[in-house]
DNA sequence: TCGAGGTTTTGAGTTACATCAACATTCGGT
DNA sequence: ACCGAATGTTGATGTAACTCAAAACCTCGA
């Protein structure tokens, strides 16, 4: 066994817990390890896939973080998610054959390869990954219902929090501190995926630094009033 | 066997196409018939299951009309869809064992009750009814993307027309007519699945009716322009 | 049949966000 | 290290959608 093979196992991966079950016997998670055909490394700014393209994989974040989007005929792009280590790419493309939307790398990443076939096959088998399997699609319903919220019926200040919440969570869970982070993306990607303009993106993040909320020194963010960013996102108007 | 038992059965019923697998031999469509442990009627008004109770089964819409819809704690409600016969509901309950959306009928209906425990136990022994809950799942995200790319990036005028060719869509694979609709339900429920306020609706509404596109006669709908409403969507602000 | 409550429409005025524009800053390639 | 392109900020102005208000209309139970 080589140190290249080791590497390559999810039994050694330190992501584990992330994107696969807890719960697996050793038996279990020595035939999990099959799942990983290949790695793959995405270089900042290129595709993981896009819209049209054969779906025959799903694939796990090793490092890395990217954006998904669909873009109307007319060119109009709408950012559907930001993902990062540990996470799930690839279940648009599971109801067609073909993926629906476009993944780009926004800085660069390495992903695991789980051909979907292997996977189905193995979760028949292995009632833990059937139901992980499941759980990880169903988390993304929820997780897209929560972006309805957003974009339906909140303001700009308070999709900004949310989304500054949800992303501090994220990274508190991938072992990163909870008050201070650096945006991967563009304030234009934010302004797509929150439903507004980068004007608007830039003057929301202002207020809040006016507010003492924020400090804003570029992409890097520090996050001084974390209570007051959870006022804005459950307080309506005012 | 009594008459009863007969229509129990998804080998006989009609919207079997519509929420089950169409490729199944004799054999698995004999073993998914014990899939649909009950049928359940939901009167007008009431509720199939509410954000916080526990899940336990997935529901095929037999008969009738549902919303689902989540709520912020200041009582802010964003409608996330709309679900009418043949449809599959509460796939948001899977990741964390309680339902997170509220469902509710839109009119008198009638639900197969579809245990998903059994689902589960099923899907490990028939590949096709496997591979098609992934499909669903699939589907729902993916049907999820063009709500987002709705309300993030179209405008009034281009997400009423989207939402009402989706509508016919649905309603024409089930038999409708492509023209003529009855909506189930309020211009207010409207208005909060395409984040938009009642007022918003009427006037988009009226409109689309000057422009001789639409006929509305309460919540009777006769589509005389379904090109026009198609150019509305992909064509953008004019 | 009536009337009370809910729903929808329309008008007038307001506002949050978009647009347009100018400038500042950072990034990436040579 | 430099320079052009990309990205971000801020101000002035515009507008699509919101809010408030009133009236029309429908529903359904007594």
């Amino acid at each position: 066994m080589n140190p290249q093979s080791i590497k390559v196992a999810c039994s050694n991966c330190n992501l584990r817990e992330l994107c696969m079950p807890v719960d697996l016997s050793a038996e279990d998670l020595a035939r999990i390890d099959a799942l990983v055909g290949t790695r793959k490394k995405i270089p900042k700014g290129e595709s993981l896939y896009l819209n049209g393209s054969p779906f025959h994989a799903l694939f796990a974040i090793r490092t890395g973080f990217f954006k998904t989007s669909v873009t109307l005929e007319d060119g109009r792009e709408q950012v559907t998610g930001f993902q990062m280590a540990g996470e799930i790419m690839g279940l648009d493309g599971i109801v067609s054959d073909r993926h629906t939307c476009d993944a780009l790398a926004l800085e660069n990443a390495e992903v695991c390869v789980m051909p979907f076939e292997k996977m189905e096959a193995l979760s028949r088998e292995v009632n833990a990954l059937q139901h992980h399997v499941h759980k990880i699609m169903s988390r993304e319903i929820v997780r897209e219902h929560g972006v309805m919220m957003m974009l339906g019926s909140m303001r700009a200040e308070e999709r900004l929090a949310a989304f500054l919440l949800n992303l501090t969570t994220r990274l508190h869970a991938r072992g990163f501190s909870r008050s201070e982070l650096v945006l991967r993306m563009t304030r234009e990607e934010i302004g797509s995926y929150l439903g507004l303009k980068i004007e608007t993106v830039s003057r929301t993040f202002s207020k809040l630094v006016d507010d003492g909320i924020l400090e804003v020194k570029q992409k890097n963010l520090r996050i001084l009033k974390p209570d007051a960013l959870r006022e804005i996102v459950n307080a309506p108007a005012c």
